[in-house]
RNA sequence: GGAGACGUAGCCAAGUGGUAAGGCCGCGGUCUGCAAAACCGCUAUUCGGCAGUUCAAAUCUGCCCGUCUCCUCCA
């Protein structure tokens, strides 16, 4: 398959370096706040690509991190007045609740920073050895102007982002650019003894030493939303190539943003919608199936409105499935090899999700199980789970209408058989008749 | 100031040189007592604008207009 590659802004055709195995790092969450349906496309985009992968026969070893303490969980917590691991717990089991409403499958290894803290200390102890770090007042800092790929990833150079006016400055550091790996902290609850003093790691150097504990100095995929391409993918390279001298990472693989009126969906604007919030408004494979229509890469605009057509869509796909089906032969290879092509080029899942369409179609045309059984392969790459309808109680007073209604149809008594359809609608379900039978729903 | 992305029908969205996928909506038809569902058909001579390269461009080049992102924490 073809993977565009941040590094080399191409597309690239993707050679694992073990056969068969894949080995991929996304970046996690900050835990310390409910997750918003930008993470939610991160994670479904990541999942898909793990999926597909699998489907493709590799076994993908999937490292995912929590961050687990920094300056905004500190914050939070202090705010919320409850100890910063309390919170974090909190935070976290609200993370699972809401991937696993999205079917995001979970990842072999979830490392969290406060585990790791001994790797962080000799990973940097490491570099201020080799001459890339150095020590001022308990704090260690990264040397920039020491590393010669510095910007090769988010593709500028030191000069350029000096000019930037946003550049903190710090007297203490060598060079504006220079970044934490260490922070001095005698203040807080929480900090570790290390040959600085008390303090905890900075926030880039826990995916350096993590990935390399779980995945080596080397590895296949790494993942994350287009925000963390600068600084935090572009320090993480700094840190670990300055350390091993080979890539870090062969992919860098990076999803687009979601959008609330055309800005970026962000904390700061305040224009963020939770994950939880908006699975009250729509079935949770309804939102997968709202992402998986855009490409990956592409930025989404996230509206009501959108969602709700998906809806519809997504009703589609679900009728066709809840239709009885025969055993009835069919040739399924070209949908297949199509279906296969789109997610090849790029994870282009909006191809795909055309020809999941297609075998819909086919399904209601046919009523084969040889298509029904494809559906469901594609659904299951795509990570789309259907709600078979569930045989939802319809009150007594409305099946008893309903049945009513089915006699005065039997008996051509066309008048009552309207009217009996009309209270039925105003209570809110659905009579659908076929030949001989018919059925009651819950109305949309 | 620097780096980059995007602009395709009423809405969303594929398509990177060979003559516009798919979804939603809308329209017509089949089926149905009427509906619903399903099925069939129709719906962009045109891809932000203007030039250029080419036998051929939504796709390449240049300029312009518009929107967004990164350079600070961010999926």
């Amino acid at each position: 398959m073809k993977l565009y590659n941040t590094l080399t802004k191409t597309k690239e055709t993707f050679q694992s370096l073990k056969p068969k195995e894949v080995g991929m790092y996304v970046c996690g969450v900050t835990v310390y706040d409910y997750c918003h349906i930008g993470h939610a496309r991160a994670y479904v985009v990541f999942d898909t690509l793990k999926r597909y992968l699998t489907y493709c026969g590799y076994t993908v070893n999937h490292v995912q991190n929590f961050t687990d303490i920094d300056d905004k969980i500190l914050k939070r917590a202090d705010e919320k007045g409850q100890p910063a691991m309390q919170l974090v717990d909190e935070m976290l089991a609200a993370y699972f609740t809401d991937m696993d409403a999205l079917n995001i499958g979970h990842a072999s290894f979830y490392p969290r920073v406060t585990e790791h803290i001994s790797e962080i200390i000799v990973f940097v102890e490491a570099l201020i050895e080799k001459g890339f770090a150095y020590e001022v007042n308990g704090d260690v800092y990264f040397r920039v102007s020491q590393y010669e790929g510095y910007g090769k990833l988010s593709k500028r150079n030191l000069d350029q982002m000096q000019a930037g006016a946003r550049v903190e400055k710090n007297v203490s550091k060598e060079h504006p650019m220079d970044f934490a790996l260490w922070k001095a902290d005698t203040a807080s609850e929480i900090a570790w003894d290390s040959p600085w003093g008390k303090g905890r790691p900075g926030w880039h150097i826990e995916c350096s030493a993590m990935s390399r504990q779980y995945l080596g100095n080397s590895f296949d995929i790494h993942g994350g939303g287009m925000d963390l391409i600068f600084p935090h993918h572009e320090n993480e390279i700094a840190q670990t190539e300055a350390l091993t001298g080979i890539p870090m990472a062969h992919y860098w693989v990076h999803n687009g943003f979601v959008k609330v009126n055309e800005e970026k969906m962000s904390k700061s604007l305040g224009n963020f919608f939770t994950i939880k919030e908006v699975l009250k408004t729509v079935p949770a494979p309804v939102l997968r199936l709202f992402f998986l229509m855009t490409q990956y890469r592409m930025p989404i605009n996230y509206s009501d409105h959108e969602l709700k057509e998906v809806g519809v869509a997504y009703h589609k796909i679900v009728a066709a499935l809840s239709a009885p089906t025969h055993q009835i032969e069919a040739d399924v290879s070209s949908f297949r090899y199509d279906f296969k092509a789109a997610m090849d080029d790029d994870l282009n899942t909006a191809k795909a999700i055309a020809v999941v369409f297609s075998s819909v179609k086919a399904l209601n045309a046919t009523g084969s199980t040889a298509y029904r059984d494809l559906l469901l392969e594609f659904l299951d790459v795509l990570g789309l789970t259907i709600e078979t309808p569930k045989s939802e109680e319809i009150p007594e007073n409305i099946s008893a209408l309903a049945a009513q209604r089915w006699q005065a149809k039997l008996a051509k008594d066309w008048e009552l058989a309207d009217t009996l359809r009309t209270q039925i609608q105003a209570a809110g379900y659905v009579m659908e008749d076929s030949k001989d039978s018919y059925k009651v729903k819950m109305g949309e």
